[in-house]
DNA sequence: ATGCTTAGATAAAACCTTTTACTAGGTAAG
DNA sequence: CTTACCTAGTAAAAGGTTTTATCTAAGCAT
């Protein structure tokens, strides 16, 4: 490994027989200050020596990373779940397309939490903004940022009793559809698999919901309601557990597509057939939806403009605009 | 938002009445230079002060970012795709970990190779090692990194005609372990669904596939073959096109579990069931597979593995080992 | 008293930019 | 002729760290 020094814009001054001001000048093109001739010499040399500007040295005078983080839950495997993975495309080509700002990964754990990563994220200068994903009420260190000193936002969720900054989708609308959905079928036992209580989509899913079935004079009990945790698993165990309690269900409102395709999974393996003896919509609209059998019937959720508009949220605060 | 002005070394030094260096050393535990009394003294001022070292300021001195990069391909929302989270949530943790490394994310688009972002990343002093994803025989841009003076490794794959790093798993192997299972249930006329051509492993897996099959005096001609593109559409047309030119195949073996999910779905709109008209194996163990119906039956490849390896592997290679 | 060693500490250089404040030389206005 | 201003350019500071080379005072042997 050729042990070739970086060449420096000290280089590109000397080799161009101008100052370290004038080449920075050039090559930031501040316009006016400097002759046609010498900017033409220094372009030109620095052009031949290959120079390419630190971003350490950079940031280290500019006093900006050029990068923003996303910090997902350690949930199993966190990236190889649609959902974030949907997220964090979104804002990664938002980040890069339109701000020329690299995107970092992170993952909240245990000790990462209890040591406050995401606070040193910020006082170290590693990055200049976060994004902080699938958020829930138990994740209190968010308190820390409530003073609104670090550029940070939360992503498609909220705090109730937190005061952050949030972009959202309307779960209430989307629980509404569904809700409205079912009714029209003619259903009336209708049961909901929630994600987690914790999670405050999760309750506005919730309320939309019931506030449709309310209106077509339909309950949601309590033996109607169940957690599925998220997750595949979880969502085959509701279901089943659900149908033990009250086998007069027609359908069930899963709080997301994984949770729906658990559900589907879980009811088949108790011989029940979908949709014929029971529907199953999801949330999330996941691309696999489409695949299952039955196709599943999905609430559209726009993840994708979701973190997009996140990510120019965060801009601004970075930037300094409210 | 207030102005504080961050505190740097130079306060700690000030304020406990020691020099930059003496703190310098403290903080970064040489010991045996500096007196008991002396340490004690700066890393309680360090403390109070809530002194908290730049990055910036670290990285341009020691010419090390901490920040490693992983470069996937630009397909249809490239982070929701769960073959790609796998490998990245093995990478960001490993990473993160073991080596206190961070993990960039970066997509190569049409624009992003023909400006060689690739290697600006390192120029530009960004990233101190590279990981790439998902590479096929058509990113020859990646020549530019066979000197290798930059630390990179391609996962997961490797190219024919340039030599570069890279770490993998068997896929001759997972095809013969495929074939063998197929033949061992009885099945002569077996299909595959490959994801695309110009992919090493891809025919890897296509030749350990038919090495089993020939074993057991079975062809692969090539009207048993297709291809999937990698996704869940791809399969599905691939597998219906299968069947219409030889409606006696029985099983078929996908290259990864989307096509075969996409495969079954196609399948099923001819009215075939599976798996007693035609069996169908994936290959990559995707957590969904469990829950399709039927249970998907799935070659297991170790990604989580792949991956962590890879990790470890590229930080020997910017440790300077080889 | 002189020289040698060592522990403890420090000044200064290096890493690479950007920005601020300044200079010299010229032109226009009063 | 003086003042003001413009142009093209530069020196130096600032940003925050680590490392190298140097310094000082004390202890000890000669």
């Amino acid at each position: 490994m050729a042990k070739r020094r970086t060449v420096s814009i000290r280089d590109v001054a000397r080799e161009s027989h101008a100052s370290l001001t004038t080449v920075s000048l050039v090559l930031n093109r501040r316009e006016g200050r400097i002759s046609e001739e010498t900017r033409n010499r220094v372009i030109k040399t620095a052009d031949r020596l290959g120079y390419r500007p630190s971003r350490l040295a950079q940031g280290l005078q500019s006093q900006k990373s050029g990068l923003l983080a996303i910090l997902v839950p350690q949930i199993r495997h966190a990236f190889a779940d649609v959902y974030f993975g949907e997220l964090i495309s979104a804002i990664q080509e938002t980040a890069a397309g339109r701000y020329q700002y690299k995107v970092l990964l992170e993952v909240a754990n245990q000790d990462y939490i209890e040591t406050k990563q995401y606070l040193e994220l910020f006082h170290r200068h590693y990055i200049d903004g976060l994004l902080c994903l699938g958020v829930t009420n138990r994740d209190t260190y968010l308190r820390d940022f409530d003073h609104g000193r670090h550029p940070m936002l939360v992503v498609n969720n909220y705090l109730e009793d937190i005061k952050l900054n949030n972009v959202l989708c309307d779960y209430q609308q989307a629980g509404r559809l569904a809700g409205e959905h079912l009714v029209d079928l003619g259903h009336r036992k209708i049961a909901l698999i929630y994600g987690a209580t914790e999670v405050q989509t999760t309750a506005d899913l919730r309320k939309g919901f019931e506030a449709a079935l309310n209106r077509a004079k339909i309950k949601l009990p309590k033996k109607h309601t169940n957690d599925g945790l998220y997750t595949e698993e979880g969502g085959a165990v509701a279901a089943a557990a659900l149908m033990k309690l009250d086998p007069s269900i027609t359908a069930i409102l899963a709080g997301n597509d994984k949770m729906a395709i658990g559900a589907i999974s879980g009811l088949k393996s108790l011989g029940l057939r979908v949709p014929d003896d029971v529907s199953v919509v999801g949330c999330d609209d996941m691309h696999q939806a489409e695949f299952c059998d039955p196709p599943l019937t999905t609430v559209h959720t726009p993840l994708y403009e979701v973190g997009q508009r996140a990510c120019e949220c965060l801009m601004e605060l970075i930037n300094g605009q409210r």
